[in-house]
DNA sequence: TGACCATATAACTATTTAGTTATATAGTCA
DNA sequence: TGACTATATAACTAAATAGTTATATGGTCA
């Protein structure tokens, strides 16, 4: 997939900025993404889909607490269910989502990692993690 | 830029999982973006960097919420900002922001092309949209 | 210097939200 | 059927957040 191919797409589906509807489902979205219980199950989820109670297993907590995360994942469009007799199964949506969490978690990586650097004696550099070949941008 | 290769990437810089803390950034990051009044901001900056000012002139409401939301932003890592005498002007931080949003942006408009479908007599169907080359997954 | 910009921040209110406990719903199995 | 399991939801509390008005900070220009 191309970038700029891509939000070349997202542009010329609203050429004079986005509706302020879409940008509130956008927003949505956004927000549904913007907890750290809710990253969680979705990181379960990126192995596969899961019942509530393996998903419990993964993230701990109450299940009721899950359960309300869940019906917001649902809400914001991320993950999708299937009753199977007793329980329900969840999964993700929306195959981007994974690349999305990827470029974010990407980004945040290098950022930490330069914070590391600005913190850390020039001496001892050259030994933090150096593989960084992959870029976002 | 190729997804897997991203996000296998993202999975090796946290092999068992992220931590408590990088998971509580990127959460942090993504609620920054969940806000109408916040995606508008980013949408002006996209286009170019700009004072305060210029941003309120695109996104109108008041000066003093203006300014929080860029507080917001800038404490997300999502834009910086330098003085230039009287005023202060905001840029992009991350370049792989408009591609995070592009993202979102399709994801969201394919749903509700699919939403407008489900709710369209299927007679009419061929008339909608017909262009959508670009997939994000 | 003083009047005037542009921007940030404080203090406040109303709304939203995460987490809790208790309960409801609905399937399974004896 | 009744006991049991899995999940969802309601009602509540505490904390976070968006928006407001008023004010503080700091540059510019006469």
């Amino acid at each position: 997939m191309d970038v700029n191919q891509l939000f070349g797409y997202a542009l010329a589906v609203a050429p004079s900025g986005l509706t302020d509807r879409s940008r509130e489902r956008i927003a949505l979205r956004f927000r549904a993404l913007g907890e750290p219980t809710r990253l969680k199950i979705l990181e379960r989820l990126f192995r596969s889909p899961a019942s509530v109670s393996e998903i419990l297993e993964a993230t701990g907590g109450t299940q009721a607490n899950v359960s309300k995360h869940l019906a917001i994942l649902r809400s914001g469009g991320l993950v999708r269910r299937r009753k199977e007799g007793n329980r329900t199964v969840y999964w993700i949506a929306d195959p981007s989502l994974e690349h999305l969490c990827a470029v974010v978690c990407d980004a945040v990586g290098r950022e930490a990692q330069e914070e590391a650097q600005a913190l850390t004696p020039a001496a001892t550099r050259r030994r933090v993690r150096g593989g960084a070949g992959v870029r976002a941008g």
